[in-house]
DNA sequence: GCGCACAGTGTACGTCGTAAACATACAGAC
DNA sequence: GTCTGTATGTTTACGACGTACACTGTGCGC
């Protein structure tokens, strides 16, 4: 992983260790570097009629990435392993991007993917946005590496965008206002990342081989130490408050027959957040005010 | 981080890597390779009577770890920088911890800290839960980098299992069953780690002398390129409802001169979350189906 | 056909995590 | 005290990484 930010027009030494910098200088390269990147995931690239032609395209390149870091993870995402994949030496990728950053920002809008589109007529913005969160959730589980990546400014390209643009679809004839809805946005697509960690720790171990047992058992054992410990009455309570065991489907504890797997916990969470929303959305028809300590009313849109 | 090809002696140490493997002992050196590490977060060392005395403790080594992380980021947390930090050698820290991703999983640990105690009397677990997730919220901000890791299986340290403590204690008189106190966390956690990942981002981006309004500039011209792209029609309304300016405290669109900072939405979602968990508090007292799809019903803890 | 712009290569450097062999310092047995 | 074994930190080394720089080769516009 370790991405830095080592990037000088022409001046530059070796592999700029992201470490000394002259304050000044390196906030005006790195705001270029950002705004260059993000110009990376937005233009199409401009062919030159001169010279020989690539060997293979942009999107060639980002496909072998993609390619690369679905079969192990993000670690195996080297540049050199891109460019075996593509018949090429590494150096040769830095005529396509200009750094390993430029390389893995078009790789993860393009894993991202488009979000599926809804096929029959729209339901209820319920429905939808309960599919909406499950699409996410699932495209996040298949390709667990999406999560690994430590952003100073995450890149927002067109992918990123159209996953927004096909939440606020599902909510758009609600009546909220645009500051509700994005804000609505912004709970849902913080509660399916945030919750999805467990399921994508899961899905992380899953490609490396190991089983879910295993997982289950490792994640397990961890929790199981809290159990007598006087410093977590509480969840120690909770771990043996039946029969004690450890779902292999989930890192919580499972008790009387019926554990709640990862997917229902889910679910559960949803559904209360669903609840909350539409109790919002309930408080703005009828002008009472809402039940959060907050008051929040409904400005004209 | 990268690793290679493992070996594996007898019992102790080894980053057991990851990478090519024949499957089957793979996955045994991994399931080991855990268990140690989890063992390394819960154990204290054991010095041994005979030989010279050690210069620092696991502790200092800890210490030094989580400075360095705090001043720039997870890059610059490398065992040559630690190492220098304490005026040693890096494989002098070989003695310490048998790999980066040991130290590095206790300095995870060690700098979430323990949740921070409530003083005065108890409120309601309204108030509380909202505390706890200030509180994380808050810790999160100020250590960006802790958001930075790529777990296969997230560490449960003693601090860790202490946060998760602390909110059960927020709901324990609620009447909740196990199973949904575990969920409610389970929300409320994912909620907290996932929706600051832009509050995060931006600490990252001070980390790194970075200012807010460049920042938000960088972010926002993202956000900037939906407008009047047919693909994204109603972001782009919503972009564009009223001033369209970006406000320097939020990524998000800021319209008709009030807009809504990071912390303000962090509180809406937390409102409408708290709201859905009170009615379905509510929903188990009354006998009556939650609006919710599922039926669930509390079962005897 | 000529020349230049651009494709991809080869080599090199500095840094990373860490294996292996080593030197050193100290506690307990004599 | 001296001896001895073990635990400590150092030295050296390796392979992989990102990427700077100088190179070779190709093919379009002239």
């Amino acid at each position: 992983m370790t991405r830095k930010t080592g990037r000088k027009t022409q001046s530059s030494r070796t592999a700029a260790p992201a470490a000394q910098r002259k304050a000044a200088a390196s906030v005006e390269i790195a705001r270029e570097e950002l705004r260059q990147r993000s110009e990376l995931l937005w233009e199409a690239p401009v062919r030159p009629t001169r010279g020989p032609k690539p060997a293979v395209t942009r999107e060639d390149v980002v496909q072998a990435a993609i390619r690369i870091a679905d079969g192990k993870d993000l670690a195996a995402l080297t540049m050199h392993a891109v460019a075996k994949e593509l018949g090429f030496t590494a150096m040769a990728l830095y005529r396509y991007f200009p750094s390993k950053e430029a390389l893995i920002d078009a790789a993860v809008d393009a894993a991202m993917g488009k979000p599926p589109e809804r096929s029959g007529p729209r339901e209820g913005w319920r429905d939808e946005v309960r599919w909406w969160a499950h699409a996410k959730r699932t495209m996040l589980c298949a390709r667990p590496w999406l999560a690994e990546l430590p952003f100073v400014a995450a890149p927002h390209g067109p992918n990123w965008l159209a996953w927004h643009e096909s939440f606020l679809r599902t909510i758009a004839d609600t009546g909220l206002s645009p500051e509700d809805m994005m804000d609505v946005l912004s709970v849902i697509h913080g509660y399916v990342s945030g919750s999805s960690d467990t399921a994508i720790s899961l899905a992380r171990a899953q490609a490396r081989g190991i089983s879910v047992e295993q997982w289950a058992e490792a994640v397990g054992a961890d929790l199981c130490r809290a159990i007598n410990d006087p410093r977590y009455p509480i969840l120690s309570a909770i771990l043996t408050s039946d029969s004690g065991g450890i779902s292999a489907a989930s890192p919580l504890p499972a008790r009387q027959g019926k554990p709640r797997t990862m997917d229902e916990s889910f679910d559960f969470g949803l559904e209360r957040i669903l609840d909350g929303i539409e109790h919002y959305m309930d408080s703005l028809k009828v002008p009472r005010r809402p039940s959060g300590r907050k008051q929040r009313r409904k400005v004209a849109g």
